[in-house]
RNA sequence: GCCGGGGUGGCCGAGCACGGUGAAGGCGCGGGCCUGCUAAGUCCGUCCCCGCAAGGGGGCCCGGGUUCAAAUCCCGGCCCCGGCACCA
């Protein structure tokens, strides 16, 4: 059975090395990966070459006796001894090779975009909504719309809306980082009244919408084992997300894609049982070990939230429908909420090493004067799945890998802080979107149609809010 | 918790007391032949790895051990079934 990147490796090397220049990654690590993969063939072929001999002598023992049969045993002995060393050199190779397969990206896709200009990282495809452009952002507006070639509807303000940060802490009084910030650390937050039931009611809204759509609702384990975590993620990734419990060999979770991924670990399945579509739910744990000092303030870029999450383990020849397919329907979702947006087709070397390709949606905020990604659209291929040991039995007998797709629906707090900026009055006052209110309904105190200020925003003559 | 039985290739299932030539056989599935078509029949294939191939190696819940040789014997673990006991 074949795993298309070792297909590759093997038969069309320059196939990969061009993916890793795409990526502008180092090409070296293909040679170094063939010079191991034969050594370890070669050697592989010499103690089998051994073994055949010491089975072949083994044989015979039980046939002859006397001397005869003490010379053999001796014979035997001798052998063993050469395979043990033998051995020894085949597991160091063996390690060093799969350390370096592992260490291999998935193959990019042809409609990839790659060689992209300097400070471009990625291609926007479409535009939904009307953005609110502040006046002062009406050039950084032109220059993430019109630059691609898209002549994007916009509506100008002149009051510039509060970043999402100072709404939550200020504006509503409805967050809490400082006091997180003492008795957690940074990137965390305590959340309250009114913001958390819009978490719990945005989670409620991107589940109901998935399930109706056939896709089945899991609730997965939030720990991994180590062996298993690394077989759905990379390991690059896996230092900068992953939180070690201590003294358990377990591992917080960064999305429920990895729980879910691991669900079908080393399963067989048959052609009609695919595709199989999953909606997760669970809290996401990050340590945005590599994310520096951006964004720091407020709830954007957090080390946990909530998340509802899509994913699909599909036939190889549907996958690339299935990638479409879930793009679409994080639309739906994100046009429910009202939210302008934009997606984007990520470039070769902005992409995640498990994927083939990627999209993200990124919507519009208009404090910051950007589309912020929200929603990230993976197809895996046969990356996720070969390490995993997750096959198809197809109807010639053939075994294939099966492709895995996953794509957030919804995560709590980016979303949150879309709708903070986004649904802001010139006073502060927050529109609920309305296709949350059925959600909301459930609580005798939540908000109905907007969340209020408890500190009324004002404005200087440019436009720049003042608040209290 | 105690006692007994058990975990074998997609499924069923033999082998295990007494370690030794290919893990038998069946079902299902794929393909060839046959046939007016279907069925039946028949042959081949149907865990993983190396090899263009011939062929070879590894695999019998997991991890160790004994042995020239382990599905089979020994030690440790996990899980399932039955009986008994106990019980929110």
């Amino acid at each position: 059975m074949s795993w298309s990147l070792l297909n590759a490796l093997r038969n069309n090397p320059d196939l990969v090395k061009d993916s890793l220049r795409k990526r502008r990654m180092d090409t070296g690590i293909v040679d170094k990966f063939i010079e191991l993969d034969s050594k370890w063939r070669s050697v592989k072929a010499e103690i089998d070459e051994l073994r055949h001999k010491h089975n072949v002598i083994s044989r015979e023992i039980s046939k002859v006796s006397g001397a005869e049969r003490e010379n053999k045993i001796k014979e035997a002995k001798e052998l063993l001894n050469e395979i043990q060393k033998k051995e020894e050199e085949l597991n160091t190779l063996e390690q060093e090779r799969e350390r370096v397969l592992r260490s291999i990206p998935n193959l990019v896709h042809e409609s990839v975009p790659y060689n992209c200009p300097e400070g471009v990282d990625s291609i926007p495809i479409r535009f939904y909504g009307t953005p609110r452009v502040w006046v002062g952002y009406i050039n950084d507006f032109k220059e993430q719309t019109e630059r691609f070639g898209f002549n994007i509807p916009y509506e100008t303000i002149d009051w510039k809306p509060v970043g999402h940060a100072d709404m939550l802490e200020i504006v509503l009084g409805m967050g809490d980082t400082l006091k997180a910030g003492e008795v957690a650390g940074s990137r965390f937050y305590y959340l309250f009244d009114d913001l958390v039931m819009l978490d719990m009611a945005l989670i409620a809204y991107a589940i109901d919408h998935m399930t109706k759509k056939g896709f089945r609702l899991v609730l997965p384990p939030y720990m991994l084992k180590y062996e298993v975590l690394s077989e759905v993620l990379d390991m690059e990734t896996f230092k900068d997300m992953v939180y070690k419990v201590e003294d358990e060999d377990l591992y917080l979770i960064g999305t429920a894609e990895h729980p879910i991924a691991a669900y079908l670990r080393r399963t067989e399945l048959l052609e009609d049982q695919l595709p199989l579509l999953f909606v997760g739910v669970s809290p996401s744990f990050r340590r945005e070990a590599s994310a520096g000092n951006r964004d720091m303030k407020g709830i954007f870029r957090v080390h946990q939230f909530h998340k509802v999450e899509q994913f699909v383990f599909s036939l190889p020849e549907d996958s690339w429908k299935w990638h479409e397919e879930l793009i679409k329907n994080a639309e739906e979702l994100w046009q429910g909420l009202g939210l302008p947006y934009r997606v984007v087709v990520l470039c070769a070397h902005d992409m995640g090493r498990c994927a083939a390709k990627q999209y993200d949606l990124e919507v519009w905020m208009p404090a910051q004067g950007k589309y912020r990604e929200m929603v990230s659209c993976s197809n895996c291929t046969d990356w996720q799945s070969a390490k995993l040991g997750v096959r198809v039995l197809r109807k010639d007998m053939r075994r294939e890998f099966v492709h895995t797709l996953n794509s957030t629906a919804i995560a709590s707090t980016r979303a949150i802080t879309a709708i903070l900026e986004n649904n802001q009055e010139p006073d502060g006052t927050v529109v609920v979107p309305k296709v949350l209110r059925k959600y909301l309904e459930i609580f005798s105190k939540g908000p109905v149609d907007a969340i209020y200020p408890k500190k009324r925003v004002s404005r200087d003559e440019k436009g720049n809010p003042i608040i209290g």
